[in-house]
DNA sequence: AAGGGGATCAACCGCAGCGAA
DNA sequence: GTTCGCTGCGGTTGATCCCCT
């Protein structure tokens, strides 16, 4: 049951990555109209984009409270605790993940834990107890935290494609017309949470927003 | 320096549930 | 009771990045 006007066939939807402008344009909507009613909000933004990407994207990127990268060991203890507890389901494990979002949880743990235990599997196929997640025994956490190298703590996700980027998806300030050209004469020094240089972070779309909302 | 392969993550797809008409 | 539209969820995919050889 898909959305109708959601036709992939249609060639006035987009998709694939979202443009900066795009994230603009959503942001800005939201910010004077709310969320929700994904469709009618898609159309009335003037967005070639489904309903249900806008959602999509609002939710796991541009939403203000949204928190990315670097999770803790504790977040990551109780991922694995919720997770024993109630299996696949994503999104309620986040509801007690403030600021994460299903989908970041569920590609944590589909890259970073699942492997562990899939190594842990293979190493030790005899043993059926190892990684045998027990909710009252925290001691059983696997090396994750010991493997963790936060190789993605930028935003270097914010792709625009036809943007003129350098080989990394890394968004520079410079030689970037328009709304980057923008975003640069704003903010020299981009920002991210994690304070890496030259990378966009959803501070800057969101002062972006305020500077243009009306 | 270049290529290959694995890791990571954003985004799409399909389905189910819910409420309104 | 049925249909329709919308939302939310979980699974999957494709693009990109990074590391190793």
């Amino acid at each position: 049951m898909d959305e109708k006007p959601c036709n992939s066939q249609d060639p006035e939807v987009r998709k694939g990555p979202w443009t900066m402008e795009e994230d603009l344009i959503l942001i800005n909507y939201i910010a004077n109209h709310g969320e929700g009613v994904w469709n009618s909000l898609a159309r009335s933004a003037g967005l070639r984009r489904t309903g249900k990407s806008c959602r999509l994207r609002w939710l796991n990127y541009l939403r203000p409270d949204v928190r990315r990268g670097n999770i803790t060991p504790e977040e990551q203890l109780l991922i694995m605790e919720l997770h024993a507890k109630w299996g696949n389901r994503w999104s309620k494990i986040a509801k007690h993940l403030p600021g994460r979002t299903d989908n970041e949880i569920k590609n944590y743990w589909r890259t970073k834990i699942q492997k562990h235990i899939k190594q842990a599997e293979t190493m030790d196929a005899g043993q059926s107890s190892e990684l045998n997640i027990d909710p009252t025994s925290t001691a059983q956490v696997p090396g994750p935290v010991d493997h963790y190298h936060p190789v993605h703590e930028t935003y270097s996700s914010l792709s625009y494609p036809g943007h003129d980027q350098p080989s990394t998806s890394q968004v520079s300030c410079v030689n970037h017309p328009t709304v980057e050209n923008c975003y640069a004469h704003n903010f020299p020094a981009p920002f991210s949470t994690e304070s890496n240089d030259s990378v966009w972070s959803m501070e800057d779309l969101w002062s972006m927003e305020l500077l243009n909302g009306d």
